[in-house]
DNA sequence: CTAGGGTTAG
């Protein structure tokens, strides 16, 4: 019909006049059409009649012909004056095509070369031009414009400016622009709700939409699809379930963008089954509303489902985002899913997205998930423009699987590169540095902290507090936790822990209860939290007290690490008896952490009888487990029965079972030294062992036995050999005493539990030196004083 | 018949 209608103007030799080509224009369904329809005008003498001029260029930007538009404008701009129309029309073009630099030269030029005065329309415009991070400056400078011009409490106006300030991520910025307009439309509303979503401020959307429903404004079906995701963020059932009835209410019900929301608010609250129900009824299901249903999918551990619609999505030729590989990371974290992460990254090479920093960034998350991080290092590597965010997935990645040098080091080279760190780099780098228990690398990083003046920012106070009470300083952390004005459940959370690693019980129980008191509540990390505290301290009686507290006046239901942690109260604490009792009387079926910590205790207290039965169990829960089977060992070489620890030792080595080989961290003058075990490359060697052997006989002459002495009857070549290996603490250690002045604390970190022979060796040093040794291990910290260990000699 | 330009968004 259009096409005849332009085959009637060209065959026609009659002048068309102005309005003809106006409608015209506006019939236009592509760029084609388009041009043809340009070329009439010009040959109908209309090339530099403003009005036609601006609806073309308006429909220019429309199929995103965006330089066309601008040599279109470039050519006319010296024949034609343009107006206040066109700069506006061009304004808001570039601003949409994401040449935000374009509109706001435009608009210069309005101002400066023009007598024009720009009106609401242009200040909506070059607002939302700028409403992204970077143009801070100009937009606040925009801001001062539009209270000069007047046009502060236009709603269109006022709308662009809030979500500009949403945009900077400046929310009481925007709330106060949003405060100070009378006339709150349903726009400016859901620029308000849909602002804060995007800055993750959930809460609050949802808090604006009710006081937007309270208020009597009218919301439409963008309000509801917004205010959804937001609910579905927050797993707020209650809320989510009163929105559909408003949907429904409201007839919005059917709106594909608000079905889109419903299935992102009932897979995120577990109820996959009603998200596909609703997804089906999705009439024009675009890439949005798939990646809503894959990741509802995979975060229900539906893989299988999750993956055929990706597959689905994939055949049926519609582009993939990284939302989509995104929303498919849960699905590869727990099933090793690595088959997937496979075709995933084969699509994204197939369609070159693998350079689209998002998507690289998503699929070095997924490796990292997986474990793979050499393949998450290569696609890293290879990736050609690194945003913050790849960083940050590549540190955290290397943080969490416990690579905490790899960590440090890309660190380190993202400082050479001059390349600043958020607060999300400084927590992974912090929770790195926790692990490895470095103090140096600690107040090298919060030096850095205070520079960026991220000191404010409660992930990176709280990832301070837990990474001081990792490297044995708990002083520090309890001062920078009462410094913090504002406190969340993960604040409270790492101090009562790191209260517990320190075996301090009273205080981290004392500790939860001013966090009652605070109003701040307790989760399951809490609970947890304090009941390894009691069990460290040794506070049987109030452990169990507590164990009852949390489910019958918290109303929590204690998961299987609740469980576990039960066992080891009572296991530690030497009452086998009762913790077996415990495992059998559990509602749910005991799994190997309950049985491992049983196993914990039977080492402790040399039960070998009690640790067989519980073993078997273990091996059958978990056979590949070697900690288990060194565990067994060491019981049977604790109760002397060497054989018998040799041949669950020979299990492991015939199984081909790795074990993680022992290292010993110490820092001296602000270096890292690290000690394997009967290491002999640390260059004053000589002297260590010289220093070892020196305290080893004194130790023999103090009448102390140490166990491997007495191991040597009846032990295979083999097994001797491996008692006979110097741990690496004991390296350590030694090292310490040559290297530190008379006096000085000892700071040791181990990766794997200290054993019997090196903590009575601890015990005995830190007697007769008269120094203070900190040991952490892998559970705990250890303070040697005196001859005495504050673990109580239960660990 | 005086024409052409709006802000948010699953």
């Amino acid at each position: 019909m259009i096409g005849s209608a332009i085959a009637a103007a060209a065959a026609s030799t009659k002048q068309r006049d102005r309005n003809f080509f106006l409608n015209l224009l506006k019939s236009c369904t592509n760029l084609a059409q388009l041009n043809r329809t340009h070329a009439q005008i010009i040959l109908n003498g209309l090339r530099k009649d403003l009005i036609t001029i601006t609806k073309l260029t308006h429909k220019l930007f429309d199929f995103k012909a965006i330089s066309q538009a601008k040599l279109l404008f470039t050519s006319l701009s010296n024949q034609i004056a343009p107006d206040k129309f066109l700069y506006n029309v061009l304004i808001r073009g570039f601003s949409q095509k994401e040449s935000p630099l374009d509109s706001l030269s435009i608009f210069a030029h309005l101002r400066n070369k023009t007598a024009l005065k720009p009106d609401n329309f242009t200040y909506a415009f070059v607002v939302s031009a700028v409403s992204s991070p970077g143009f801070e400056k100009v937009g606040i400078l925009l801001h001062g414009n539009v209270i000069a011009s007047g046009f502060s409490s236009d709603p269109f106006v006022g709308s662009a400016l809030v979500d500009m300030y949403m945009g900077f991520s400046e929310i009481s910025s925007a709330y106060k622009v949003f405060e100070k307009i009378p006339e709150r439309d349903t726009v400016l509303w859901n620029t308000m709700v849909s602002g804060l979503v995007r800055n993750c401020c959930f809460y609050e959307a949802v808090s604006v939409f009710r006081d937007m429903v309270v208020g009597g404004s009218q919301f439409d079906s963008t309000t509801l699809a917004v205010v959804l995701t937001a609910t579905a963020e927050l797993q707020e059932l209650r809320t989510g379930m009163i929105i559909h009835g408003l949907a429904l209410k409201a007839n919005c019900h059917f709106h594909d963008h608000v079905l889109t929301g419903l299935v992102s608010f009932y897979s995120k609250c577990g109820d996959v089954v009603d998200a596909w129900l609703l997804f089906g009824l999705i009439r024009k299901p675009d890439l949005i509303s798939y990646n809503a249903m894959i990741s509802g999918f995979s975060c229900n551990n539906e893989t299988e489902s999750a993956v055929r619609l990706f597959k689905e999505l994939l055949v049926s030729g519609e582009k993939v985002n990284s939302s989509t590989i995104v929303g498919l990371i849960p699905v590869s974290s727990p099933f090793g899913l690595l088959d997937l992460a496979h075709t995933v990254l084969g699509f994204c090479v197939k369609c070159n997205m693998v350079s689209n920093s998002s998507v690289s960034t998503a699929l070095v998350t997924v490796y990292t998930r997986l474990n793979e991080m050499e393949s998450a290092r290569q696609l890293f590597d290879e990736s050609p423009d690194k945003s913050l965010a790849s960083w940050n997935a590549m540190i955290s990645g290397y943080a969490q699987n416990g690579l905490t040098e790899m960590a440090i080091s890309l660190f380190r080279k993202m400082q050479l590169l001059d390349i600043h760190p958020n607060p999300v780099t400084i927590t992974s780098i912090l929770s790195a540095i926790a692990q490895l228990g470095a103090p140096s690398l600690g107040k090298w990083v919060h030096d850095l902290i205070k520079k960026e003046n991220f000191e404010s920012n409660i992930y990176v106070s709280t990832a301070l507090i837990d990474m001081h009470a990792k490297c044995g300083s708990i002083a520090e952390a309890q001062r920078l936790f009462y410094a913090m004005p504002e406190k969340n459940d993960v604040t409270w959370n790492a101090m009562i822990s790191g209260y517990g690693l320190h075996g301090h019980g009273h205080e981290a129980l004392s500790l939860f209860h001013e966090m009652l008191d605070s109003g701040v509540s307790p989760t399951g990390v809490t609970f947890l939290s304090v009941l390894y505290a009691c069990s460290h301290a040794g506070l049987v009686e109030e452990g169990k007290k507590f164990f009852h507290s949390m489910t019958h006046d918290h109303g929590f239901k204690p998961s299987a690490e609740h469980y576990a942690c039960m066992v080891d109260l009572l296991g530690r604490a030497g009452k086998l008896e009762n913790a077996l009792e415990f495992i059998n009387k559990m509602p749910i079926q005991p799994g190997p952490g309950e049985w491992g910590a049983l196993l914990g205790a039977c080492m402790i207290h040399k039960d070998s009888n009690l640790a067989c039965f519980v073993s078997d169990k273990l091996f059958a829960l978990d056979p590949e487990n070697v900690g288990y089977r060194v565990l067994l060992s060491n019981i049977y070489s604790v109760d002397r029965n060497y054989p018998q620890a040799a041949s669950v030792r020979q299990v492991v080595k015939k199984r081909n079972l790795a074990k993680t080989p022992g290292c010993t961290l110490i820092e001296m003058n602000g270096h890292p030294y690290v000690f394997k075990s009967s290491d002999r490359s640390h260059p004053r060697v000589t002297a260590i062992y010289a220093m070892l052997e020196k305290l080893m006989g004194k130790m023999i002459e103090a009448g102390f036995q140490t166990e491997t002495i007495t191991a040597f009857h009846d032990v295979e070549d083999e097994e001797k050999e491996l008692m006979v290996k110097v741990h690496s603490e004991k390296l350590a250690i030694a090292f310490g005493l040559i290297a530190s002045e008379a006096g000085a604390e000892i700071r040791i970190i181990k990766n794997l539990r200290v054993c019997l022979d090196c903590h009575n060796f601890t015990k005995f040093v830190s007697k007769i030196t008269e120094r203070v040794i900190v040991v952490r291990d892998a559970n705990r910290f250890h303070h040697f004083k005196d001859g005495l260990c504050s673990c109580g000699d239960y660990w």
